[in-house]
DNA sequence: AGTAGACTTTTTTTT
DNA sequence: AAAGTCTACT
């Protein structure tokens, strides 16, 4: 098979940089991922290069797979590749090199909620109530600071806030390492660590990646991208693929700056620009470069596609959110007779204006599935055996031992927790350490028993970790009770769910044939249900825009494209309206041939009924690409009407009696326009009362 | 020790 | 509006 087939020449080229760092600067739809894997392919194939010297960074566990499912046919072995996310990246080498670390082999890793529970303990046992200082805004600081890579001792603190922050910092560090737990930022840093305090470490990895790729580069942190620079050796063959209008990570740290440097830290780096777009029509690209050409700062690119202009985008302002859930459920009801229920997408801000559509589609009869919000592994039920499993991997880390210790319920309560809790303080052990040594001392009494339960179940299942993953789960529901007490409570949808999840079990032992209980709990804390997600299932499927990142359906819904919304206020008041605009951008640039924004005048915001306006950002799109849904005929009907010809929008030409022909650059909010007179210049003009008319 | 009811918080986005 | 947390009662 010919790597370069179907490649246009700037793919051409991206594939065969001889080397030397390179950055792709790929619009939407233009191909990066059919690039990236030829690339790959290209490497191993032709160059001849061993697939276990590529390291291959992409965003989502998903598209690591899907990566690698791609390149299977092409290459004999692509088991030895190096392919995944930075933090299962991060894991693997945590794993391999927790020695050099002072780590024990089955360290556990905390998610957010062990996260801050975990700060919760430490801001008690440090005695801080203080009003200003919130468990959240401590794991934030924390978060901020790791995205930076940035350790405690590296801050000189700004104030007496950031001074107890900081030690806070420190606490939890400490409380970490004592439970044998990571957190995700620790995913990155601690590998960041390990190279820098050990160069031979260094030096072995360096020798190792003869290449390094990386997938969605403007959404790297500054920790990653110093692990990435770390990592180059002599060579520097640093190849990444990014689209500065597509950064939706700032919040979390990534940095649109990150490709900005990159030319700064390889003077002699290649740049190759993608602009050709395979995915949507000329109208949809059309639409989504009127907003995103709002943006100041931006490389700036215009993406161009040879596909037909197609249908127009379609908006509607329906009144309520429930009707604006409806007719979505109707308009997919009526296109869903010539296409498939797989091929519909509908995206919204947050993942709470899931359920007003969830409802809406459920009365329609038409199926759909749900993707993020509160996931599958975060209910309580399926929790519980995750602890289970971390505690019997690692009973050290008592975060997951106070968990499921009295579930199902053993008796132990709050002054048996204290009694040990004591012990643990006196001699500095573990709760399970602690639990071990009063059993000795005898100091549990009458209690005794339910103690003595919990660690005879738990050292029993320690002898089962040989079992492939389904079977060790089997007899881990069966020894502790769990599925028997849900039984008896007659929760069936808890069963229902630990029964899914043994599935789950069930299919990972599938998919990684050899693999134990502890390959199936890194799996379970790296993958999120994004990355199972199968597309055409006849399945309408919901999702928040930030989910969407790097999918394409034929036909996209965009909600509640309402100001506060989308823009979120959030965001608004913190000045980030620009990365909700390349959100939007986003958004739009997933829909091949059918694009639908919508918005409500009234929805229930935590319950409370709020007068909504719409969107900016449905100012911004070029009117000759819509057309308006009307609501004219009551609930069950409508009728499209074209957008109404005097609104003005950026980019058009227009004349006025005084300042003679100009260009709309720019809107502020509804009806303030900035445009650039030819012969007058700026002026910034009221529209009406402003005499202002359209030219052509 | 366990539970029911009051009270509080949540909603920005996630590896 | 709903889920999670806390408190007081049994």
């Amino acid at each position: 098979m010919d790597l370069l087939e179907g490649l246009n020449p700037a793919q051409r080229e991206a594939v065969l940089h001889p080397s030397g760092p390179l950055l792709v600067l790929a619009g939407a739809g233009s191909g990066k991922t059919l690039v990236l894997t030829r690339r790959v392919a290209y490497l191993v194939k032709e160059r001849g290069v061993p697939p276990s010297s590529i390291l291959a960074i992409t965003f989502t566990n998903k598209a690591a797979g899907e990566m690698k499912e791609r390149i299977r046919p092409i290459l004999s072995g692509a088991d030895g590749l190096w392919i995944g996310t930075f933090h299962s990246i991060g894991l693997r080498i945590l794993r391999m090199e927790s020695n050099a670390l002072g780590l024990k082999r089955d360290f556990s890793i905390y998610d957010e909620r062990e996260r801050l529970s975990l700060i919760r303990e430490c801001m008690r046992r440090e005695g801080i109530e203080d009003e200003l200082i919130t468990p959240e805004r401590v794991a934030s600081y924390i978060e901020a600071m790791k995205n930076d890579a940035i350790a405690p001792e590296d801050v000189e603190p700004s104030g007496h806030l950031e001074e107890r922050l900081l030690s806070l910092y420190r606490v939890y560090e400490d409380a970490l390492r004592k439970n044998s737990a990571v957190d995700f930022g620790n995913l990155i840093l601690l590998p960041l660590r390990l190279f820098r305090e050990n160069p031979a470490i260094l030096s072995r990895y360096r020798e190792l990646f003869q290449h390094v790729l990386v997938d969605e580069f403007q959404d790297t942190n500054l920790a990653q991208y110093q692990l990435i620079r770390l990592l180059l050796n002599g060579e520097r063959n640093l190849w990444v693929v990014g689209d500065d209008d597509q950064s939706i990570y700032g919040w979390r740290g990534a940095r649109v700056r990150n490709i900005l440097d990159l030319e700064r830290d390889f003077p002699d780096l290649r740049v190759i620009r993608l602009e050709e777009n395979y995915r949507s029509t000329g109208t949809i690209l059309g639409a989504a470069n009127s907003v995103i050409r709002n943006n100041t700062m931006r490389r700036g690119k215009t993406l161009w596609t040879r596909q037909g202009e197609g249908e127009k985008v379609t908006l509607a302002i329906l009144e309520s959110e429930e009707e604006e859930a409806n007719w979505v459920g109707r308009t997919i009801l009526d296109l869903s007779k010539e296409r498939d229920l797989g091929e519909f997408a509908i995206f919204y801000r947050t993942n709470a204006q899931s359920r007003v559509l969830e409802e809406a589609l459920l009365r329609s009869g038409i199926p759909y599935e749900i993707l993020g919000g509160t996931r599958f592994y975060e209910r309580a039920e399926i929790k519980d055996i995750i602890a289970y499993l971390r505690v019997i991997l690692n009973p050290e880390d008592s975060q997951s031992l106070l968990r499921v210790i009295n579930q199902p319920p053993r008796g132990i309560g709050r002054r048996t927790i204290e009694l040990t809790r004591a012990i643990a303080e006196r001699d500095s052990l573990s709760l399970f350490d602690a639990i071990l040594k009063g059993m000795e001392e005898g100091v549990f009494r009458g209690r005794g028993e339910g103690v003595r339960l919990f660690v005879g179940q738990i050292s029993q299942l320690q002898g089962l970790l040989c079992l492939p993953p389904f079977d060790f789960l089997e007899r881990l529901l069966h020894v502790t009770g769990l599925l028997a007490m849900w039984e008896d409570k007659g929760e069936e949808g808890r069963v229902e769910n630990i029964k899914e999840f043994l599935s789950a079990a069930k299919e990972f032992e599938e998919d990684n044939p050899g693999s134990d209980i502890r390959d199936f709990l890194d799996h379970l804390s790296l993958v999120s249900d994004i990355d199972s997600y199968d597309q055409g299932r006849g399945k309408v499927a919901l999702m928040t825009i930030h989910s969407a990142k790097g999918l394409e359906f034929p036909v996209v819904f965009m909600t509640g494209m309402e100001e506060g919304l989308f823009p979120h206020g959030k965001a608004v008041a913190e000045g980030d309206v620009e990365e909700e605009r390349r959100l939007c951008y986003v958004g739009m640039t997933r829909a091949k041939e059918r694009l639908f924004l919508s918005a409500a005048r009234r929805r229930r915001i935590f319950g409370k009924i709020m007068e909504q306006r719409p969107s900016r950002f449905l100012d911004e799109v070029d009117r000759h690409y819509l057309r308006l849904y009307r609501v004219d005929a009551g609930p069950e009907g409508g009728s499209f009407g074209p957008v109404d010809d005097r609104a003005f929008s950026t980019g058009d030409l227009v004349e006025h009696p005084a300042f003679g022909r100009g260009k709309v650059l720019g809107m502020k909010g509804r009806d303030v326009l900035i445009v650039s007179f030819h012969g007058a210049g700026l002026k910034k003009l009221k529209v009406p009362p402003a005499p202002l008319k359209k030219v052509g």
